[in-house]
DNA sequence: TCCTCATATGCAACAAATTGCATAATTCCG
DNA sequence: CGGAATTATGCAATTTGTTGCATATGAGGA
């Protein structure tokens, strides 16, 4: 299970709350990760439970108080031989791809509604992609090293975008051609 | 729950056992859907139930008995109902970039292991994809349209492949230079 | 005042996927 | 003759993920 290395990451990068790490998944991780607020309050109560993290109650004004969630040494302990073993390819179940297998059986119109429908959902994750790799380059020199691994991450984000957009315009020219 | 609609989708286009569907995933759609046999006989065996599917048993001579299912009306009618509908954008959940994510807590070395390992994977099926490619692209002109979209699917495999390997030299460019 | 949004957390029921185990026939190689 | 690979199917236990429901505060707009 991965969620949990996920969550000893970010967290050993920052400690935070359920809610920010949900903000991280949502806002900036999205070509990373992604879990359900209902996934990850779960996961960080059982790791909890087994000592991989620690809590502190945070008082807020104005605002529902926090569990400020931070890293114990046998939560790194797990991170590190996670990271020391390998893992698994990612398993790939595309919806969209068999949809267009099947797309014989209806007319082309509704593949180019559901196409558009995803193309503007891909559009708008590769601009917040491209905004976060400007404000990557625009770091000073002595800033980027510590940032450079978060940004080759990033990388895969924005080429894996750029790839989607890429295949529907083929899949585009070729509907719209019939 | 899609690897209803995509076992629909493949007996759809050919009747088949569980395990030429197995194989059709493994050998040529990898790059579409990705399931177990224990997945797929259970599948199976819930959608036969369900009316969805019926099977007749092949006896085999040499080779153990298959049951060979084929889509009904109310198949083709569930499917076509998915099809009409829309999809939900992939949730992408990438540990290899999770492990990247948290790479300075180990030697590049580490990473760039575990990247060659996955990219000799993702070569070789860039390599199965480009062949079946070929099969297409040499095909008559006549016998183009009938698969033109599982042609398209197949591209997405490439392009999506291609990105990844651009991205793992980025990284191992990074990585070896340190 | 009422409604919605953002912040913040959680449980319970259900669906889906993974892991481990199990069986059985034949072919192919050493 | 023994062992491994290929073909072919399946169950059970566990882990993960999804969907629905629930609660509470405060800010901002209609």
């Amino acid at each position: 299970m991965s969620l949990k290395h996920a969550i000893l990451t970010l967290l050993e990068t920052e400690e935070g709350s359920g809610y920010d790490l949900l903000k991280r998944f949502k806002d900036r991780l999205g070509f990373f990760w992604n879990a359900s607020h209902q996934q990850i309050y779960l996961q960080l109560k059982k790791m909890s439970e087994e000592g991989l993290i620690e809590f502190e109650h945070e008082t807020q004004k104005g605002k529902p108080n926090r569990k400020v969630y931070h890293v114990t040494d046998q939560g790194k302990q797990t991170l590190m031989d996670w990271i020391h073993g390998s893992v698994k390819v990612d398993k790939v179940n595309d919806a969209m791809l068999v949809k267009l297998y099947a797309g014989h059986l209806v007319n082309p119109e509704v593949l180019l509604a559901e196409i558009q429908k995803h193309t503007d959902i891909h559009q708008r994750m590769l601009n917040t992609f491209l905004a976060l790799e400007q404000d990557y380059l625009s770091l000073d020199d002595q800033e980027k090293p510590q940032y450079a691994l978060p940004y080759l991450t990033l990388r895969k984000g924005i080429l894996g975008e750029q790839a989607w957009l890429t295949w529907a315009q083929e899949v585009n020219a070729y509907l719209k051609q019939l």
